[in-house]
RNA sequence: GCCCAUGUAGCUCAGCGGUAGAGCACUCCCUUGGUAAGGGAGAGGUCGACAGUUCAAUUCUGUCCAUGGGCACCA
């Protein structure tokens, strides 16, 4: 005798167990039709669970979130099953649902071609009109094995085989197709009307890049037609925001062939890197850090020594000369800890911070490489602080206030955070990664930030706490970063002496706020699609002459504006002044200051910003006082 | 590194077994025009590199390089 309690908190009573999509009969006719699945006491479920006991209950549509999880799983589903209609000899693997979509991985004899991508997706629509039922059954495991063996589907019997002995194995039929799976699934497959399958890719069986390579076809669902338009749309949208595209238009950076992963710095890109680096160092000045500079090169031994040669030959670019093996420095701390090791320090030095704008290279795989996100050769805005341990708490939390501040000023809200502990391959005693990661995790707890927590991910010398950011499509690069480390110092032979007189091995902190300078401005670059606040443009204000007559007037104000400490130039060119505006609009220059005989006449300048707002006339002065406030406030322009 | 795709003028792209074309940009000329493209002329390419097939290769095949989308990696 169920008795079903729904999220109003309404009763019905059943005289006998029902299916969930019986109660939402009960409801209502319409409700019925809409019901994707159940929501049992929190737990998604079919529309064919059977309810027998007193349970919460919620009916879940295409209005829920879940709805749409639902209808993407389903899909994954659907267009396994077109996959093995069209080829039966493919063998499916996985489909989950990820953002936006899903995808599913098929191992299968030849590569699938767009052509291909084609007919699976028109076979799914045939599918999704037949509305064939999709029913769950629950199998015994040695059944299910045994069955996905006969038909050749070799890695859905490992996925079984991998299911814990306590958990039930439950397979859905949708016409003649049975795959293994955890469900829900929507009642039926006419459920599924908005899809479109998006790109081709290779991924490792079980993401383990030792096993073979499957075929992952990634696709989008949606609920509504309007939806999917939307996202597709975003898509282009976001695909103008491209650094890369950008960087070009822009005049920023170029990459060539000759020097993969390495940035060729234009004028107007390199401005934006001075920008963003002296006000690093201004901030880092106030904050006790000491900048310093170590070499580029350093001998084979210290690298030994520090382990770096051990673990990472193979991703460090090296050079010899005179029967010396020389690495060309992937990382500064190693040259940070020889400037620490010169004299003899006291704890009374302690907390010393050292910080470097430092020029690395690393030999990435060619297929890390993207852009200006992940190069070969970067700088960082890194900083090792050499303390006690009692320093590493308040050290962590003033690295995360100034953290906070810097991505405030740089207008990043939404910051990512995450933090590493131990991994499997590490060095140090668990009681040392205990006192770390607790370090790490109650500076993040005082500070009040959300974070996930990515067991196993540590560096091999310590936890660290990671900030990312993500650019115009949503993938997520790592940025700051706040490591702790036990083992380096030691490896490299530092020491203070403490309060009583004795030798002590400092604890270091490594840390970065931005990461990379390139990835930094790259991410700054799409998050303000190339319109660059004030603070950051490369050119802040262009003085446009109407004709010739004016040209005098013009170098003069852009002379006064330059003057002012502003980023100027003048556009006299015999163009018309629509032409300069539209051109210099698409450039995305912050401030178009027009000067015809109205202006020269009456000592004033006409300005429009680069959104197309008229400012209308006004003095030199009113404007560059505008325009200073505007740099100091590090705010945008319209 | 692995899978798939791509590589033609400065940029965006079309084209094709008989050694190339557009728009924008560039140069010159005309135009001096008031808030997102004025007009005309001109110049510009070893068709990513190297092999192979062919009477003939930018076009077909192979290898390599680079880029893009993923996977793996990211001290």
């Amino acid at each position: 005798m169920p008795v079903v309690t729904l999220p109003d908190g309404s009763q019905r009573d059943f005289a006998q167990p029902v299916t969930v999509a019986e109660v939402a009969q009960a409801i209502g006719a319409g409700l019925a039709r809409a019901a994707l699945a159940g929501k049992v006491d929190g737990r998604l479920v079919d529309t064919s669970y059977l309810i027998s006991s007193d349970v919460r209950l919620g009916i879940v549509t295409d209005r829920d979130a879940e709805g749409l999880e639902v209808i993407r799983h389903s899909t994954a589903h659907l267009m396994a099953y077109a996959v093995k209609e069209l080829f039966p000899s493919a063998q499916v693997t996985i489909g989950p649902v990820i953002e936006n979509g899903f995808y599913y991985d098929f191992a299968f004899e030849r590569p699938f071609t767009l052509d291909d991508l084609a007919t699976i997706e028109r076979r799914m629509s045939d599918l999704a009109r037949r509305d064939l039922p999709v029913q769950r059954e629950v199998w015994q495991r040695d059944q299910a094995v045994a069955f996905f063996k006969s038909i050749g589907e070799n890695y859905k019997a490992e996925l079984i085989d991998a299911i814990p002995a306590d958990q039930v194995v439950s397979l859905y039929r949708e016409g003649d197709f049975v795959d293994l799976c955890r469900g829900p699934h929507v009642p039926s497959t006419g459920r599924l009307k908005v899809f479109k399958l998006m790109k081709l890719a290779g991924a490792y069986w079980r993401g383990d890049h030792r096993n073979e390579q499957l075929q992952r076809i990634y696709g989008t669902a949606w609920i509504r037609k309007e939806d999917q338009d939307a996202y597709l749309h975003m898509l282009e949208e976001a695909e103008k925001r491209d650094h890369r595209k950008l960087g070009r238009q822009l005049d920023l950076f170029h990459l060539q062939d000759e020097a993969p992963g390495m940035v060729f710095w234009h004028p107007k890109g390199w401005t934006i890197w001075q920008e963003v680096e002296q006000y690093i160092r201004r901030v880092l000045g106030a904050s006790g850090y000491c900048e310093v500079k170590t070499p580029m090169i350093m001998d084979r031994s210290l690298w030994e020594r520090s382990g770096h040669w051990q673990n990472y030959a193979e991703n460090m670019f090296t050079t010899a000369s005179e029967n010396r093996d020389y690495a060309i420095k992937p990382m500064n701390c190693p040259g940070h800890i020889q400037i620490f090791n010169q004299g003899l320090r006291s704890y009374r030095d302690l907390p010393m911070r050292l910080a470097e704008f430092g020029s690395c290279h690393r030999n990435e795989p060619s297929g890390a490489l993207h852009g200006i996100m992940r190069v070969r050769a970067f700088v960082q805005d890194d900083a090792h602080i050499f303390c006690t341990e009692q320093q590493v708490l308040p050290e962590t939390a003033a690295f995360i206030d100034l953290l906070q501040q810097i991505y405030a000023d740089f207008g990043f809200t939404e910051i990512l955070v995450k933090l590493s502990t131990r991994p499997a391959k590490r060095i140090g005693s668990d009681e040392a990664w205990d006192k770390a990661e607790a370090a790490l995790a109650e500076a993040l707890a005082a500070k009040a930030l959300a974070y996930d927590l990515q067991p196993g991910e540590g560096a091999f010398y310590g936890p660290k706490i990671e900030f990312s950011l993500k650019d115009c499509l949503g993938r997520v690069w790592q940025c700051g970063t706040l490591q702790l480390d036990f083992a380096l110092p030691q490896r490299l032979d530092a020491h203070y002496v403490g309060e009583n007189n004795e030798r002590q091995i400092p604890v270091m902190l490594h840390r970065a706020i931005l990461g990379s300078l390139e990835r930094f401005i790259g991410i700054l670059v799409e998050h303000y699609a190339g319109a660059m606040p004030l603070w950051l443009s490369p050119i802040q204000a262009v003085v446009l002459n109407i004709s010739e007559k004016q040209a005098d007037y013009a170098r003069q104000v852009a002379a006064a504006l330059r003057g002012a400490g502003l980023r100027v130039e003048a556009d006299l060119r015999n163009e018309k002044i629509t032409y300069k505006i539209r051109e210099h609009s698409m450039s995305k220059l912050p401030y178009q200051v027009v000067v015809g005989d109205k202006e020269v006449a009456a000592n004033l300048v006409a300005v429009r910003t680069r959104g197309g707002r008229d400012l209308g006339q006004m003095t030199l002065e009113a404007l560059t006082g505008r325009l200073l406030e505007e740099v100091a406030a590090r705010s945008g322009t319209a």
